[in-house]
DNA sequence: TGTACATCAGTGAACGCGCGTTCACTGATGTAC
DNA sequence: TGTACATCAGTGAACGCGCGTTCACTGATGTAC
């Protein structure tokens, strides 16, 4: 029921917003019947408006993937925010929060994640706005590990390395998860224990003194 | 040419070992077009037989899917076993090794590792030789972490824990690379410099002492 | 305030495509006698 | 050694499907006068 509209009136010609009701209704493709499932027409027919009427808003589907992709880092980087907003002046727990923000993400939204990564846009790199967010996801991590620098937690080095490493673990330790392929022998413990291991051992390294 | 048959004879009614060389045709698929076009169809197109016959040696084509995926996971144990071979009474370095011989393996063949972790799959859960498959080369990884264990280089606890964080980790870097996701300040270095920085960090931890 | 008109968002039919799967069949193989 | 026969691997036509994209269109909107 829209807002805008008084509630009879039933569908008006022109939808208003429907760049973003396109990019939601694909989101909730993703989440209820999960990315093979995301078509042009299947985010059309959701969104109740013709199949032809997305190419006045995206060229192409990969155009569609690549809003939809784009959003998820967004969302990342939003949930990184938080973390960090939560710990001031810790950067290791900083670490290890937004290590566990960025796993909830991909146990929430797991095929939103594979529309990010999985290889099912054709072309990210023709999509700058998709790789500016990627980015921008990316360089709080660095800003994480300069400030634990600054402070002295964290030992020297290239942050931006660091941070690819950690954003490494821990995307890998979640697309693990979401794919179904943690061995019995780890599944004893919960997702949360298992990455808070991760981000632990992250930090200490597993080599004894 | 096969050498079972004298060069002249053209395409013998029965193909001998079709199972086997549709899998081929599948990782020749996978290698030269990509995952998305790897269609039973083509698998057959491809091993020069009608896209009917497949059905006679795999149910459908999760079952074709399933076949490829566990011969990846096949090769990831064959390289993690001749890292091992080289480094004999060396955990440390065995890790290292072994992880970057799985980025190699996933800079070599993108589309092989697609197939075995990015839910193209529809039920990985129903092909038990496949899950065999992965545990064993899981196995392998835990191995090494109960030698280091033994001869008092990696510190105490769960070897399945540490086992999967060293997967996770440079399974991430692994998939970040061939989905193009390194960011530009990281790219500097080598997919090797960054794989043994990531190792490196995994023994060492980023924490300062 | 009222009207003509340009703009453009959304429509619905149509295109050609490749896919997974089924089916009745045919041809090669190997075994029993 | 020769023949009848069962087996079963591979064939090719056919099924129904959903897809991405294009196209000439129609209907709503807002702006210029």
């Amino acid at each position: 029921m829209s807002t805008k509209q008084p509630a009879e009136s039933p569908a008006p010609y022109h939808h208003g917003d429907l760049h973003n009701a396109l990019i939601q209704a694909g989101l909730a493709i993703l989440a209820e019947e999960g990315a093979r499932a995301l078509s042009l027409r299947a985010v059309a027919r959701r969104a109740g408006v013709s199949h032809a009427a997305p190419y006045r808003h995206f060229a192409d589907k990969d155009a569609l993937l690549a809003a939809i992709a784009e959003q998820g880092f967004d969302m990342l980087a939003a949930s990184t925010r938080a973390a960090i907003e939560r710990f001031p002046a810790d950067p290791v727990a900083q670490l290890a929060e937004s290590g566990w923000a960025y796993v909830q993400f991909a146990l929430q939204h797991p095929d939103h994640l594979r529309v990010m990564f999985s290889g099912l846009l054709r072309t990210p790199e023709d999509h700058a706005t998709l790789r500016t967010a990627g980015r921008r996801a990316f360089s709080l991590l660095v800003d994480i590990m300069r400030a634990g620098q600054r402070v002295g937690v964290i030992v020297d080095g290239a942050p931006e390395q660091f941070a690819l490493a950690a954003w490494a673990h821990v995307h890998g330790l979640a697309v693990l998860l979401i794919d179904n392929q943690i061995p019995a022998a780890a599944t004893a413990a919960s997702p949360e224990q298992l990455t808070r291991m991760c981000t632990g051992l992250f930090y200490r390294g597993v080599g004894s003194r």
